[in-house]
DNA sequence: AACTTATTCAACCGCGACTTT
DNA sequence: TAAAGTCGCGGTTGAATAAGT
């Protein structure tokens, strides 16, 4: 059988030296990325490989895209996480240069208490108070589409191609109930599935758009399934 | 200036999905 | 087909820094 990803004994850990990231960077420059079990010990790395691969993706990548995040880049963050829950890597696959850690931080640290300042819950995307319902200045629109499928205590879906959970689960319906009309998401989503999405998810989607109206989701079964909101 | 508290963010950990043997 | 390895993800932690007193 094959040997453990990495002995945890005898690797480094912790922040990460100079001539650390260099090595990684010379070494990734002259082989790319890939098979980071045995990257370590040929880039000459006295860490763990998933360690290099952490590194590199949240920091030593040239396309990263590093300092504050855009006010469209925060809109865009809202929206995505109203519709995709905690999945960061999703998220940040759609925000050119971020990273989903990154995406994560600034989730954690700015909207989230900006949204919660603002009398929205953020994990639902929901306004606490209900009667009054003040128009929010910035753009939370998105968080009126969110469903059930924000709540963190729900399961994570791992792998996309299985949606095991969906987007948004069929519980979303009350949500939709009480916000009606306010899912102005101005959003062009397109995720194309590796694989096609399973039919039930499509007709749970059928079943929960098709009471409100409001918004548009399209999931086709074809050859190239993707999920569309308007 | 010294101390405390809050915030930020890089890195680690554990888990689940996927792949390989 | 089962078991073990690998990878990637999300949650969490903790050190560094900033802000407040």
């Amino acid at each position: 059988m094959r040997k453990p990803c990495c002995d945890k004994e005898g690797t480094n850990k912790g922040a990460w030296s100079k001539q650390e990231d260099q090595k990684l960077i010379d070494y990734i420059r002259n082989h790319g990325e890939g098979c980071w079990r045995s990257l370590p010990k040929a880039a000459g790395l006295d860490r763990c490989g998933k360690s290099c691969r952490l590194r590199w993706i949240n920091y030593l990548r040239p396309d990263i895209k590093r300092g504050n995040f855009g006010q469209d880049e925060e809109d865009l963050i809202i929206k995505l996480h109203a519709l995709l829950g905690n999945r960061w890597s999703l998220i940040a696959g759609r925000l050119p240069g971020r990273t989903d850690n990154e995406v994560k931080n600034y989730w954690n640290s700015h909207i989230r208490r900006k949204l919660i300042s603002m009398g929205i819950d953020p994990n639902n995307h929901r306004l606490n108070q209900i009667p009054s319902r003040p128009q929010p200045k910035c753009d939370v629109s998105a968080a009126a589409t969110s469903s059930e499928s924000m709540n963190n205590e729900r399961k994570p879906l791992k792998s996309f191609g299985k949606i095991d959970r969906p987007v948004s689960d069929g519980a979303s319906s009350s949500l939709e109930d009480e916000m009606p009309g306010s899912l102005d998401l101005n959003l062009d989503l397109t995720i194309a599935f590796p694989s096609s999405p399973p039919v039930t998810l499509v007709e749970e989607k059928r079943q929960s758009s098709k009471s409100t109206g409001t918004r548009e989701i399209l999931l086709e079964s074809e050859p190239a399934p993707t999920l569309i909101l308007f």
